[in-house]
DNA sequence: GGATGCGATAGGCTTGGCCTATGATGAAAG
DNA sequence: CTTTCATCATAGGCCAAGCCTATCGCATCC
């Protein structure tokens, strides 16, 4: 059975007409009415009580009709509903994004998305690194904002900016005192995040340091590591977009002697379909972003 | 959009693999690839995320597969429904019968029916014979029980059983002490139904008679008629069936000289489709009322 | 590095739906 | 009473769409 068919039966049922019903299907009457034949035949019942004159749906029919209307309609939604999940700049889109980045980047890029891509609805979760590729290769994120190259043949990502990282001190800390303060001093009283942050490996190796001190003093937030620098525990980095929060919290910060830090890039599984969006998307946060490095690295904020 | 296609939508989604989706489909797999790439083409959409080891569906795709089940499962429906439908023996079948016959017939061939069409779901619908002419036309009965012919190319009918008339008598009628009734005799002071019944008609044609006496009283119904002749207000013709009740309304009933009777018939469109349910209904009254007619017409029942 | 599994592509075949032309039938009109 | 008209059914030919087998491209696994 075709749907084509069960838009003939109700055009029929419609018109009680073969010639009208066939007109208004776009066909010819002769086809309307082997199609029909055709039908009656798979269903074995007849549908049409046919005369010279008249036309009319027999009982059988009419117990049909609901369900054919059921399924025209039903196809016609899945039409409707392909149309407008066409645009692949338009609609759901999961963006996964790390905890160091999220609070701080979101706020700069939600209004540039919003205006750049008023139909996209962007749903923000916020996790860690390997959470989150986990939630893009089991497609329950479309694309993903990160801090590390991403492995693996069935990943791809392409940069957006380069975020230079700051030395965080506590404001009665001696190298305040310094205009720039290099990497390797901070290594004495470093303090890091918790497992399974990407910032603590890469502020570990900015500093060329593999062992993490501070014994059990390991922040499980970006917020609750500035409180600790600020409360005079210890040094650490921070990422630039972070540079607002840590002087909000009573924070001094300073340039680093080498310059460390990060790229952020956006992620996606090879094979994603809405590529579009996902271009899009990054274009937008890399075009807010531009020439944040070099004054963030130059001149903290 | 075919139907066939939402069926390879749906299997493609369920096994999340192009070659077991095929084999459950039952066609190869390069055809359902093909299939649901035109799918993809005419949705504007993809509907899959195909790498060489997995198969997942988009979220396109997840919006659109409920319309697509809601169709399918509507086309079974009516594929299911047909079935029901594909004995012309059974469903509901429309029967008018005429006042005059209704309660008389009906309870004698109401078992039978029962018993030879089991399926067969009547429904009896009692009135005169234009109304029912007209329902037939309206294709609002399937057939009706008549007492007369019926005209026009639109109608076919045919007889089931002759029933005679019987001549009905107050008891303290002199033509009570007759054995046998001639149908002019009862000119004098014959009642008849009222306008509409067909045996309004027969009676006085059966008697010779073109207009009717008894001034104002005309019986609505075969049974007023009875209880007016019980009464003694005159004499009429009742059709053999109704003997029963006449005999039970204290009425002497006397068979008729000339063997004056009306056949009853069943009619039906012409190009009703459940023909085999039609003939199959008069051939079980047909039966039942075998060689009633000798019977009623020598001995009142 | 060959073997394996999977989806995509190519080419040929057959079915099915469509068309025009014509037939059959019944009703209305001359 | 015959003609004409309207309607649905049938016939024959055409073409697109769907299907199959064979093969390719790609990635993974041993």
């Amino acid at each position: 059975m075709n749907l084509r068919d069960l838009r003939y039966l109700l055009a029929v049922a419609e018109h009680e007409h073969f010639g009208r019903a066939a007109r208004a299907c776009g066909i010819s009457q002769p086809t309307l009415s082997v199609q029909i034949r055709k039908l009656e035949e798979l269903m074995g019942v007849a549908l049409f009580e046919r005369t010279s004159k008249t036309v009319a749906p027999t009982f059988a029919c009419q117990q049909l009709i609901g369900h054919a209307r059921a399924a025209v309609t039903a196809t016609e939604a899945i039409l409707a509903t392909a149309r407008n999940l066409r645009d692949p700049l338009a609609g759901r889109f999961r963006l996964g994004i790390i905890p160091t980045l999220a609070p701080y980047l979101l706020p700069l890029v939600f209004a540039p998305l919003r205006e750049a891509l008023p139909a996209l609805e962007l749903e923000p979760w916020e996790d860690q690194t390997s959470a989150l590729l986990g939630r893009l290769r089991a497609h329950e994120l479309d694309a993903a904002l990160l801090a590390t190259e991403v492995d693996g043949p069935d990943l791809v990502s392409q940069p957006l900016f380069a975020e230079p990282f700051l030395a965080a001190l506590p404001p009665d800390h001696p190298l305040a005192a310094c205009e720039v303060v290099a990497e390797t001093d901070l290594t004495r009283d470093m303090l890091v995040l918790a497992d399974g942050h990407c910032l603590r490996e890469q502020t570990m190796e900015a500093c060329g340091q593999s062992e993490a001190l501070g014994g059990t003093l390991r922040a499980a937030s970006l917020p609750t590591l500035l409180n600790m620098v600020a409360a005079g525990y210890g040094t650490t980095l921070i990422p630039g977009l972070a540079a607002g929060a840590a002087l909000d919290a009573g924070i001094v910060l300073r340039p680093l002697a080498a310059r460390a830090g990060r790229t952020v890039r956006i992620a996606w599984r090879a094979h994603f379909p809405r590529r579009p969006a996902v271009e899009a998307v990054g274009e937008v946060i890399a075009n807010r972003l531009r020439g944040f490095a070099e004054g963030a690295a130059a001149g903290t904020v």
